[in-house]
DNA sequence: AAAATTTGACCTTG
DNA sequence: CAAGGTCAAATTTT
């Protein structure tokens, strides 16, 4: 539906994301690697974005293969303009109920997945206006929209847990922000080298995402989170400490879990990571 | 008081 | 009809 062949813009986007969050966190790994880089984040914490990224863009270019969302392809049709049209009388002329739930279908949107450990702030302004329980998900899924709908910004995303043991968030947004964006659009994380361990913490995190977040939890936990790490009780499964190892990936990449208590810094993993940094350089 | 969230009702789609 | 997406009244937060 979109001009400019549709596949291509999407190889775009993946090449985005591989050069501008893969490449950056491995740039930054090989000079921990090489020992330089001694107030950059944790080189496992590098790692997982590293691999974060490769799984973001297998997911970009062959949609999702793995699940139960509806599929993220940007194929699709506005359908029966008729909602428009007959909407206003359609809605008031039944019994006596009011006007809930009219509401005009999902116009032509392309989509956009990307898969994080926590909620992200890309930067945007949003408003919750849902929650669902998903059928066989353990956890329900939570729908956003621009804040500044009113000027016209008819963007959308939603943001399911979709695991526990890494904690793993999806997000799906849908359609493109035509507001005025206040400061960068699409930075997910700074990662300054400088500023050491600028790692995810809820104390990182915007309004929206704690409310995400508590919704996801039991009620007890509830409206506790104001700019406050939530309740004590295993609140560090909450967070995305730098020291955390990354074993157990979504099942794309797996990393080293082999050898239990040693050190990974095997051998040769420099010439191993010259490898993985040579795709990228190649990948342009 | 205004703005954001919660939550069940309502609508669309398959 | 079930499942998922959206609306909007009620509620909570700022």
């Amino acid at each position: 539906m979109d001009n400019l062949g549709g596949g291509s813009s999407t190889r775009m986007k993946a090449i985005e994301d591989l050069l501008r969050e893969g490449r950056d966190s491995a740039t930054q790994l090989r000079s921990v690697i090489n020992g330089n880089g001694e107030n950059s984040p944790s080189a496992q914490k590098l790692v997982k974005e590293v691999l974060m990224s490769f799984h973001n863009s297998l997911l970009l270019l062959n949609n999702n293969p793995t699940s139960e969302f509806h599929d993220a392809s940007n194929v699709q049709l506005w359908d029966s303009p008729k909602l428009e049209d007959s909407q206003e009388s359609n809605c008031k002329n039944s019994t006596v109920k009011p006007r809930r739930g009219c509401y005009k279908r999902r116009r032509t949107e392309q989509t956009r997945e990307k898969e994080s450990e926590a909620p992200i702030d890309d930067g945007h302004q949003w408003r919750k206006y849902g929650q669902k329980e998903i059928l066989n998900a353990k956890f329900p899924r939570s729908y956003f929209r621009c804040t500044h709908r009113d000027q016209g910004c008819q963007a959308t995303k939603q943001v399911q847990r979709v695991q526990e043991d890494p904690i793993l968030y999806k997000t799906i947004y849908y359609g493109e922000h035509c507001c005025k964006n206040m400061g960068n659009p699409e930075i997910i994380l700074d990662m300054s080298p400088s500023s050491s361990s600028k790692f995810l913490s809820f104390s990182t995190l915007s309004k929206q995402e704690c409310a995400f977040l508590s919704s996801s939890f039991p009620s007890s936990v509830k409206r506790e989170c104001k700019e406050e790490i939530p309740p004590s009780t295993s609140s560090n499964d909450y967070l995305i400490s730098s020291d955390l190892t990354f074993d157990a990936s979504p099942r794309h990449l797996t990393l080293s879990s082999s050898t239990p208590h040693s050190e990974y810094k095997a051998v040769d993993f420099p010439d191993l990571f010259d490898d993985v940094f040579q795709e990228f350089l190649e990948f342009r």
